[in-house]
DNA sequence: ATGTCACAATGGTTGTGA
């Protein structure tokens, strides 16, 4: 079962290349992030013609997040329980397959800059609420992915210029701290976890300054997953080349892949 | 070359967020 995650930065100027990558890659499974439009206008027809059962969480102009599956998505969920967010930014739900049930999210956890104004204190809340949520899904041992646009640089190997990056939002010790904190629950952060991580596993270029020709990038795109979904991680996968397409997205998706054997 | 992009509300450009 190959499970995606990709911010694709507005659903409707992405929909040709997100077509043609869906086609392209067949995932079973995708985690959309910053749809930036309603669900009234989310280009669903387009994406069901290729296979996929479809749920959203939309939001206008900014953040928004979407499930895409070859298997029937059940018990949604929109928004972390307990949490009240004004921002569409989480959701969740389940899928049965001949191995057993799988629970999957989608996040688009806040950016958080500038970091003076309350926007970071809302990232951390956001956080806080997060891992909260993620704690309960543990207690249930079952096997799920959490899959998303963190805005969270895990380590130093995980950015081009770490010092140039040490105040910011994505990178402060209490952003990474609040990341280990989530990690530390028990979860398994994929990519980090196959492969060695650094200047070939960077998911995001600025547009700005040639950062993708310069492979000025960072790592922020992630997937965690509840021990059971771990133990049939045998496969992580950055497809970078989307990247050098027309109209690209400035994050690429993300890739795992699960034997549910 | 400050090598960006998407969106909204304009009013034909500017602000916002990333």
């Amino acid at each position: 079962m190959l499970i995606a995650s990709w911010n694709v930065n507005s659903v409707k100027a992405r929909l040709q290349n997100l077509l043609t990558w869906l086609e392209e890659a067949k995932p079973d499974i995708v985690a959309l992030q910053e749809l930036k439009c309603v669900d009234e206008a989310f280009p669903r027809s387009e994406i069901e013609a290729l296979g996929y059962n479809i749920e959203t969480f939309g939001q206008k102009t900014y953040n928004g997040v979407a499930l895409l599956s070859r298997y029937r998505l059940e018990d949604i969920i929109r928004g972390i329980p307990g949490f009240d967010d004004e921002h569409s930014r989480y959701i969740e739900a389940v899928v049965s397959t001949s191995s057993g049930a799988l629970r999957v999210a989608s996040l688009y956890l806040p950016n958080g800059n500038p970091v003076d104004s309350p926007k970071y204190p809302y990232k951390l809340a956001w956080m806080a609420a997060f891992e909260k949520h993620a704690e309960i899904l543990m207690q249930n041992e079952e096997a799920f992915v959490l899959a998303g646009d963190y805005n969270a640089i895990p380590s130093p190997q995980d950015v081009h210029a770490p010092d140039a990056w040490e105040g910011d939002a994505l990178y402060r010790p209490e952003t990474r701290e609040a990341f280990r904190r989530l990690v530390n629950l028990g979860l398994t952060e994929a990519v980090g976890t196959l492969t060695t991580t650094g200047p070939d596993t960077y998911t995001f270029w600025d547009y700005q300054g040639g950062a993708w020709p310069k492979n000025k990038g960072i790592r922020i795109d992630h997937h965690l997953l509840s021990p059971l979904a771990a133990d049939k991680l045998v496969n992580v996968r950055i497809d970078k080349h989307t990247r050098d397409w027309e109209k690209p997205s400035d994050h690429v998706p993300v890739l795992i892949e699960l034997d549910m054997a």
